[in-house]
DNA sequence: GACTGGCACTCGTTACAGTCGAGTGCCAGG
DNA sequence: CCTGGCACTCGACTGTAACGAGTGCCAGTC
C-alpha cells in the first residue's frame, strides 16, 4: 500500500479542488489546474489506487471522484499545512474582539467572529465552572426566608441561585453567613470545594447549622452537581451554503444536534492537551454528525485551559483555513481573559 | 364583496385540509371531507369568488387552491376558535416547569417546552430590564483598582461587568459606596435611574466623588443604554418538518433572521396591550422572514408584563394550536415568576 | 517498468414527446 | 341559486434518445 509522492500530490490535489468547487473532480481537469506533470491517464492509475485504498470514491460511474472520510483524514494529517492568517483576518480579530466589556460579551463576539472568518457554525464554551476558582460568594437577602446566592469565578463567570431557607434568618446572620462561606471558598477551584462545603457546615457555630446546611446543598447543587456548563452558537445559516450537497439534503440531524448542549460540550469541551482536535464525518461519534466535521480547540488565559471552541460545518470544509483560524481566535480569547 | 357563510366555511375548509394535509386542496376532496352539503361545483364558484378577492391562490392552473397571507389572516381572526389544550398538554406544561431552579433554568425549560408543543421554532425574551426594579447592588472588589458591579433584578435576572476605578480604593469605602448605590436605587424601576444615579454622584462625598462618578457611568451603561435583552431559541430543527415546501426552498433567510437578536425582539417584544400577536407572512416587517408566521404575546408576573415569548414557524401552521398553547405557556411562566 | 494516447464503455443529465389525471371554468337545466 | 356535465389546462410522470464527462484498459513508447 505504498502511497508515493505523486499519489499523495494528486489527493491532495482532489481535495483541494472538491473543496472550493464542490463538484467530483475528474483527472483531466486535474492536470489542468494543478501541475503535476503528467498524463491524465497516469493521473486515472494513481486514481484507481487511491480508491482502492479507500481514500477517494465515485459517487457515480461515469462522474469524478470526491475524497472520503478517510481521504480528508489523510489530507488533514500529512498533506496540509497550516494556512497563516492573512493580516485582514488578524485586524479582523483583534478589532472584533477589544471593547468587550464582560465575559458574556466576550463570548458572543467571539462566536459572531468565529461565524464569520470561517463560514461554518461557530461554537463557543463559557469557561468551565470545574475548571474556574471561586472568586466571591455574595448572599443578598430576598426576604427573612429567602436569600439570593451569587458566585463569581475569576473566569468572569456569575451564576446565581435562589435559596429557600428552612426559616427566617436575621441580617447580622446573613453577614456573618456570608463572611464563614468566603473565608472557606474564596480562592478555592470549584472541583475541590465539596470537601471545604462539608467543613463549612460542621464548623458552623450552633445557631447557624440549620441554614448552613440548606446552603451548604445549594452550593454543591450549583457549584458542582449542575456542573452548569454554558454553550454560545452562531453561524447556523452558514449550514445552507452549498446548497442542499452537503449534508446529503437535511438539514434536520445536525440542527437537532446543535440544540443538545451535551453533545456540543462532547464535540469541543474534551481538552485534551491544547492541540487543536480534528473530527471528519464518521469519526463522530454521534449519528447525526456523521456527515460534519468539527475543528475544535482549547482556550484559556496562559497556559491553562478553561473551555473550548471550535466550529462545525461539511466534511467539504478548508481544514487548514478553519484550524488555522480557530486556532488563532482561541490565542487571542486567551489573553484576552488572561488580562482581567 | 359579500362573503355569506358558505364562503366563509369553504375558506375555513381549505385552510384545515391545507394545513393538515400541505397539499393544494381540490373542490372534490373539500365536499368529501367536509359536510358543506353542497355540490363541488357550488364550492367551485364560491372558491372563484375568494380568489378574486384574494382570499386563496392557484399555485398551478390545474391544482387545488392554497390560502393566502390575507386568507391566513381571516381564518385566524373570524373563522376559528382558541382550542382548549388537551389535558395532557397542560400536564406537560406544569411538569416541565415545576423545578426551575433559576430564571436561567426558567427560560430555557420554557422555550424548549413551546418548541416541543408546538412543533414550530419557540422563542422566549428574557424579563426585560427596562421592565425589571433594582433589588439589590453588588460591588466585589477584585483588585484595589478594579470592581464587579452585580445587578440582581426583581425579575431575577442578574446581570455584571467589570469597573475599572480611576485609583486605588480601600475595601472601607467599597462598602460605602455600596450602601450608598443601594439605599438610592434599589426598589427602582431600571428606567427611572438615570436622575438617581445623576443625583449619587452629586451627593457623593468629596473622597469617593471620583470614583462614584466612574461608577456612575458604568451603571448607566449597564442598566440603561446597553439595554441588555436576551433571548432563549429553540426548535430549529423543526423548521427542517414539512421537506422544502415551506419557506421555498431555502432555510437561510429563516436561519438568517433567527440570528439577529433585534429582529426577535422586535418580532416577540413588542408588548401591546396582553393580547396575543399573529403576524402572518409579508405582514412582517422583514424581508427574510416573509415566508413566515408569528405568534407571541407577553409574559409577566399578574398582569405586568416584563417580556415576551413566542413561536415562528411556516404560514401554513396550526394557528388556533399555536395561539392556545402560546398563551397558556406565557400564563404558566408568569404565574411562577410571581411566586418568586 | 513507468508513462501515454487511444478507445470502448458506463451512466447520469438533459431534452423531448406523449399520456394521464386532478382540477378548473362555464353553461344549460332544474 | 344550485347542480351535473363537459371541454380545457397544465403539471406530473413515463419512455426514448442524444449527449458527454469520466473511466478502465490496452498497446505502444521512452
Amino acid at each position: 500500500m505504498g502511497l508515493d509522492d505523486r499519489k499523495l500530490a494528486v489527493l491532495r490535489a482532489i481535495v483541494e479542488d472538491y473543496v472550493s468547487t464542490q463538484e467530483p473532480v475528474g483527472s483531466k481537469a486535474l492536470v489542468e489546474r494543478h501541475q503535476l506533470g503528467v498524463s491524465p491517464a497516469t493521473v486515472r492509475n494513481d486514481m484507481a489506487v487511491l480508491e482502492e485504498e479507500g481514500y477517494i470514491r465515485q459517487p457515480h460511474t461515469s462522474a469524478g471522484r470526491v475524497p472520503t472520510d478517510r481521504g480528508y483524514r489523510l489530507f488533514v494529517d500529512r498533506l496540509s499545512r497550516v494556512k497563516p492568517l492573512s493580516p485582514a483576518e488578524r485586524r479582523a480579530i483583534e478589532r472584533f474582539l477589544v471593547g468587550a466589556v464582560d465575559l458574556d460579551d466576550v463570548v458572543h463576539r467571539t462566536v459572531r467572529l468565529l461565524a464569520q472568518l470561517t463560514r461554518q457554525v461557530a461554537v463557543v464554551q463559557y469557561p468551565s465552572l470545574a475548571r474556574s476558582s471561586v472568586r466571591h460568594l455574595e448572599l443578598v437577602p430576598i426576604s427573612t426566608t429567602r436569600l439570593m446566592l451569587v458566585m463569581i469565578a475569576d473566569t468572569g463567570r456569575v451564576e446565581q441561585r435562589l435559596v429557600e431557607l428552612p426559616g427566617p434568618v436575621p441580617a447580622d446572620n446573613v453577614t456573618d453567613l456570608r463572611r464563614l462561606v468566603n473565608e472557606k471558598l474564596a480562592g478555592a477551584r470549584l472541583s475541590d470545594t465539596p470537601p471545604l462545603v462539608q467543613a463549612l457546615v460542621e464548623e458552623a457555630p450552633a445557631e447557624l447549622r440549620p441554614t448552613m446546611t440548606t446552603l451548604a446543598t445549594v452550593l454543591l447543587e450549583t457549584l458542582v452537581e449542575r456542573h452548569e456548563e454554558r454553550i454560545a452558537l452562531a453561524g447556523t445559516a452558514n449550514l445552507t451554503r452549498g446548497g442542499l450537497l452537503d449534508f446529503q439534503g437535511s438539514l434536520r440531524p445536525i440542527l437537532e444536534a446543535l440544540e443538545e448542549e451535551v453533545v456540543l460540550l462532547k464535540l469541543i469541551g474534551e481538552t485534551e492537551p491544547s492541540t487543536t482536535r480534528v473530527l471528519i464525518g464518521d469519526e463522530n461519534e454521534f449519528d447525526n454528525l456523521r456527515a460534519a466535521s468539527v475543528v475544535s480547540t482549547g482556550y484559556g488565559p496562559g497556559a491553562t485551559i478553561v473551555g473550548g471552541l471550535g466550529v462545525l460545518g461539511p466534511t467539504r470544509m478548508d481544514y487548514p483555513g478553519n484550524i488555522a483560524t480557530v486556532r488563532a481566535v482561541a490565542r487571542y480569547v486567551g489573553e484576552l481573559l488572561a488580562q482581567n
